[in-house]
DNA sequence: TCAATATATTAAGATATTTGAATGTTTTAA
DNA sequence: TTAAAACATTCAAATATCTTAATATATTGA
């Protein structure tokens, strides 16, 4: 963490890509957790959901819910749209539902 | 995580795939981080790969490299294959293969 | 305006992950 | 059998993440 940059021009890290490899490994660490993959495959499913919804069926706090939620809004993987006191969400990252859709293909729903 | 389980029959926590859900996101977990994602991607570009391969590429350490890989093989999603005093690492979760196939189109090579 | 509902933010303790150094094991070649 | 090369494992300190409780903000309806 305190070494100098520009340390030689051979690759360094992990080759020239490094860049995407951290950005894509952000993406895949966002849904790590059981709780933020179960929202972006309902977010996935079911289209645009609020806070509330996610709340009731997964079991979890409000509270639990809206700072996981803040994790995929920061990292851009999800949008709010705010319709009164409710905030609906839904899924806006390419790469985010191309690994959705991989992983939860259609047909299985539910 | 001292509440009375059989509390209802409504699904609890994440509802009734919650098992998938989980070890779902800990095969995504093995990704999240740079240096297995980057791993992960060059078994999938270049087929089975050695320890020491990875290290100099990736520019980092023997150890850091072996246990990365220790991580990756506990969740049994590389297999090796000892060659003599080598170690050859491939790919072979079903799931990871989809998930890099989407993130790293063959085309994309390198 | 007040109360209720829906969501967001903050803070703190418990856990888990990362990283690097040190040490072990196996294999090969001399 | 010894030394060197290639990996693996262990351990501890530094970080990061999770979870929950408490508190804050915003909207709606009475």
């Amino acid at each position: 963490m305190e070494q100098n940059i520009e340390q030689s021009m051979e690759p360094r890290e992990y080759g020239r890509d490094e860049l995407r490899l951290i950005s894509l490994s952000n993406l895949l660490k966002a849904v790590s957790h059981p709780a933020r993959l179960c929202i972006v495959k309902k977010l996935y499913m079911e289209g645009s959901c609020n806070v509330g919804y996610f709340s009731n069926c997964m079991g979890i706090s409000q509270s639990g819910v809206s700072q996981h939620l803040g994790k995929l809004r920061d990292l851009g993987i999800v949008e709010v749209k705010k319709q009164g006191a409710e905030a609906y969400y839904s899924l806006v990252d390419e790469d985010m539902i191309r690994i959705v859709k991989v992983l939860f293909p259609k047909d299985e729903k539910k």
